[in-house]
RNA sequence: GGGGGUAUGGCGGAAUCGGUAGACGCAGCGCACUUAAAAUGCGCAGGCGGCAACGCUGUGGGGGUUCAAGUCCCCCUACCCCCACCA
């Protein structure tokens, strides 16, 4: 007898990852049988280490893409690097590196940790967003934008982060006015700035959110929200002069509440709006002056506390209102927001509580106009009431209810030539400048003649300059070089002068995934051809945090492209799986507020500090270096092996939930893959291999046909072959679209403890046949064991031509309906629903049979003490309910 | 303030169209193996009562529909996420 082998996931891994690299298993089938299929995970930022949520999402990608392959569909699963960014720069800042060199050996770094992973990518379509081969393609697309009109530039006020020296998008300050990288305050400054216009295709991003079913509601509503699409109307109040006569001037303002046009007793303008310093008053000219500084210093955090007081001065005019021809004082305040709407609106108290307030602040009238729904009088001491209602003291239109009214007076807008209906989208246009050196610079040039010119095609990329010295102060690093800013205008030829700006990196991100599909095309992005055959995308993963901005982008991109005749399709992604993230066991003392790290707590069931023994809190977080509760994957994959982490990842929550890191049951996994070894190993000891069913052996069905002629099969058989195709079929059922990646593991682990207790009852071809199902049904998830396994169980040289090669190459198995089959089966028995027990009934009894069954059971006897029941519910398969 | 989501044993989580709640695993307990421990194997396990058969109870709380509710409807509570002075 030999000794058993032992699981050794470090000798077996390494070896299948080179083998599996050397025999091109992961290439992209370009042709052949086999629909396409797209497996993508959001690409990451080369930190330089790889951390758990990156290892969960990848996990998650490659089980998609290993299930698609064993099922025939020919598999594109790429990789690559949102390489351009902050970090780079900073470390350059700091430590004097190269940008790109640090980059380029974060990347290398952290190539070798996915590498560990077992990962089935396509490393041949790898792109890096910073090198020049793919950002001249960036800067193609930019002009592309130019050309159909949807870039511009425009002077903006800005939020600027004072540590970074940069502009940051609104989408890149937290709630708190912080810049979400380097954390600082942000301040505001007026820049002239590269824009995307993306509110021209707001309509069809709402539109279309309708056609993806494959995404999280979750992540639809949040964009449709972000989008906020809502319908006013435009309503213009003429300006007076002192006199009162009416001047050429006009504010217009948006209100979706046009019925309460008649309780307007104020107009208020924002602060930066355009109309304040030529409609001031001499009187009001140091007051206004002095608010508009004020509000221009306020910093965020003021502007967004919780009860932020509405702050305004009158600007001494006085507009008149269109509906009943009343003057009324025109202010300005800091509630009203210059970049929505007209940066205008009609201060109505009574129906509005934001206006309530400030009416109160400045004893501005209150003037009642809707009165809820039978209502006859209303205080309006108490608040605003900002329902729908009937109008009052509002001329022709009393009586009308808010959704007539709102018709009727837009409508008597339109007529008078003083407003109109108007859509208004809370989205904004997507600001792309960065005045950074790491990024993807905006290819065109400025000259003093002919304004913007593009950079023509041919000429591009245009390269980042290297060797540039980082003072970390001031403008961008590419402001200061004269010999790269300084050039002759590709129209006119006079001296001119290079964009300095660079790129957001969300432009990065925004087409890569397009890119993959033809990613050594050196004539154009991607081929109309090859965009077409990979995409959509039918599974693309990532975390929640991109739900809003690279998901969108993304979708503005593929319609401009589109719309140039340069894709075929109108959504990129068609599946979207967005994943949890990873929570470590977090310590933290109340007393203190200080996180411990796990390692210092010498009793995990009574945590205490290490140092003044105070009891510690316990619980789970999102791992970060400051809390201590990170776990290295390496490590993991150094202690258990990529195929236990794997597995635990997977079994331990669905996918899109958060997922608490436990080493106990990392342990247990571990042990799992073990006993998987154990059962294979002592099944090739006894001598099963893969040629049984297989070759010149009988197949199951000829096995099958044998043993009905012969007395049928064991019950130890029947077991066997009914746990075997249950799994067939629930694992397929949790891998289809909807993904259950653990509930299919716990079928694994079903289907392993039962093999355990019947595979040495039942005849070798039955044995096999169950023992190539699990490997098969593994592979995905624990791919290099299913592989080693599978070697094993072929019992014969690894050269021999009848060797049935790579379990990655196999055809996924189907069930057998017959297999499923059950003789009898257990029948529920409820009396007046209440389960009062089981009955062993045979599977194919009709309907009057299982009544009768369930009468003549001993449990009818013992609850209806004889008497009949009123009535009788049967479900075939399941329960016989009789109600006394 | 607006929108979305979640709530099931000690823990992570299962449960198709309303049909045996707690699959699978972790932690725990018992037994076997061992000089012992580890490892491994077998078994127990929602709670309460009972020696047991068994009974009662149980999916955040309250009501409802139904022969039958974790699942459907109404109300409430707690927590999480997103947006937020968007007129």
């Amino acid at each position: 007898m030999t000794e058993p082998s032992r699981y050794r996931p470090q000798e077996i891994e390494r070896h299948w990852q080179r083998q599996w690299q050397d025999q091109k298993l992961t290439a992209t089938p370009e042709e052949g049988d086999g629909e396409p299929f797209y497996a993508l995970s959001m690409f990451p930022y080369p930190s330089g280490s790889l951390h758990m949520g990156h290892v969960r999402n990848y996990v998650i990608t490659d089980v998609v893409a290993r299930v698609q392959r064993l099922r025939g569909r020919r598999v594109l699963h790429p990789m690559g690097w949102d390489a351009f960014g902050l970090p780079a720069e900073n470390a350059a800042i700091e430590r004097g590196v190269d940008p790109a060199s640090w980059t380029d050996s974060n990347i290398a770094a952290m190539r070798q940790q996915l590498d560990q992973l077992g990962l089935s990518i396509d490393w041949e379509r790898e792109l890096t967003t910073c090198h020049s081969d793919y950002y001249r393609w960036t800067q193609w697309l930019f002009l592309q934008f130019l050309e159909a009109g949807l870039a511009y530039q425009k002077d903006a006020t800005v939020n600027w982060d004072p540590i970074d020296q940069t502009v940051l998008a609104n989408e890149q300050v937290d709630g708190e006015g912080r810049s979400w990288r380097s954390g600082a305050l942000v301040e505001k400054r007026k820049l002239r700035q590269w824009f995307l216009s993306i509110t021209s295709y707001a309509q069809q991003l709402l539109d279309d959110l309708r056609l993806l079913d494959g995404w999280p509601e979750r992540v639809r509503t949040m964009q449709a929200n972000w989008i906020g699409r809502s319908t006013g109307a435009e309503l213009q109040f003429t300006v007076v002069d002192a006199a009162g006569h009416d001047t050429a001037e006009r504010i217009t303002v948006f209100t979706t509440r046009a019925d309460t046009l008649f309780g307007a007793s104020y107009v208020v303008l924002a602060p930066e709006h355009p109309l304040v310093e030529s409609l001031t008053s001499p009187e009001q000219q140091q007051p206004v002056v002095a608010f508009c500084d004020l509000v221009a210093r306020q910093s965020e955090q003021e502007r967004t506390a919780e009860d932020r007081p509405k702050r305004g001065v009158p600007i001494g005019a006085r507009v008149r209102n269109p509906a009943n021809g009343e003057l009324i004082p025109l202010w300005i305040a800091d509630y009203v927001l210059a970049d929505y709407g007209t940066g205008a609106v009609m201060g109505v108290p009574a129906h509005d509580e934001r206006d309530f307030q400030f009416a109160r602040q400045y004893d501005l009238p209150v003037r009642q106009v809707i009165l809820p729904d039978g209502v006859i009088e209303q205080s309006v001491e108490a608040g605003a009431w900002t329902e729908a209602g009937v109008l009052v003291h509002s001329g022709p239109f009393d009586g009308l209810s808010s959704v007539e009214a709102k018709q009727a007076i837009t409508a008597a807008a339109e007529a008078g030539g003083w407003g109109r209906e108007k859509v208004q989208f809370r989205l904004r246009d997507w600001l792309i400048s960065r005045q950074r050196y790491w990024g993807c610079p905006i290819p065109v040039i400025h000259c003093d003649r002919c304004g913007v010119v593009p950079v023509p095609a041919e000429q591009l990329p245009v390269e980042l300059p290297r060797d540039v010295a980082f003072s970390g102060k001031g403008a961008s690093p590419l402001a200061q070089l004269e010999n790269w800013v300084n050039v002759s205008c590709p129209c006119c030829g006079a001296p001119a002068r290079r964009e300095t700006d660079t790129m957001d990196t969300f432009m990065c991100s925004s087409w890569y995934y397009l890119r993959y599909s033809d990613a050594r095309n050196r004539e154009l992005p991607f081929s109309r051809e090859a965009v077409d055959h990979w995409l959509p995308v039918d599974q693309y993963v990532g975390g929640i945090e991109h739900a809003i901005l690279h998901l969108l982008y993304s979708r503005f991109f593929t319609k401009v492209l589109r719309d140039r005749g340069l894709l075929g399709f109108d959504e990129p992604f068609s599946r979207l799986l967005t994943q949890g993230m990873v929570q470590g066991i977090t310590y933290r003392n109340p007393e203190t507020g200080k996180y411990i790290a796990p390692a210092d707590v010498a009793d995990p069931s009574d945590p205490r500090d290490p140092v003044t023994g105070e009891p510690l809190d316990t619980f789970f977080e999102k791992m970060s270096k400051s809390k201590y509760n990170g776990v290295d994957p390496a490590a993991v994959i150094e202690r258990y092996g990529a195929d236990t982490a794997r597995m635990f990842i997977l079994f331990k929550a669905p996918p899109e939930k958060d997922l608490e890191w436990d080493d106990a049951d990392v342990e247990g996994q571990f042990r799992f893959l073990q006993r998987l070894w154990r059962l294979v190993d002592a099944a090739a000891e006894r001598g099963l291999s893969l040629s049984h069913g297989a070759g010149t052996d009988p197949s199951v069905a000829d096995a099958l046909a044998i043993a009905a002629a012969d007395g049928g099969l064991s019950t130890a058989e029947r077991e066997l072959r009914l746990a075997v195709h249950t799994a067939i079929t629930a694992i397929s059922e949790d891998l289809d679209g909807d993904y259950q990646f653990n509930t299919a593991v716990s079928e694994l682990m079903k289907l392993s403890n039962a093999m355990a207790a019947h595979l040495e009852g039942s005849r070798p071809v039955f044995a096999c046949e169950a023992l190539r199902t699990l490997l098969i049904l593994l592979a995905p998830f624990a791919p290099h064991l299913a592989e080693e396994l599978w070697l094993r169980l072929e019992g014969r040289q690894p050269e021999d031509p009848l060797a049935t090669g790579s379990i990655h190459v196999q055809r996924w198995p189907s069930a057998d309906p017959g297999a499923l089959v059950r003789d009898t089966v257990p029948l529920v028995i409820q009396i007046k629903g209440k389960v009062r027990g089981n009955l062993e009934v045979p599977a194919d009894a009709d309907k009057a049979t299982l009544e009768k069954l369930a009468l003549e059971s001993e449990i009818a006897e013992r609850w209806l003490e004889g008497k009949a029941p009123s009535r009788v519910i049967v479900v075939p398969g399941k329960l016989v309910n009789l109600v006394p």
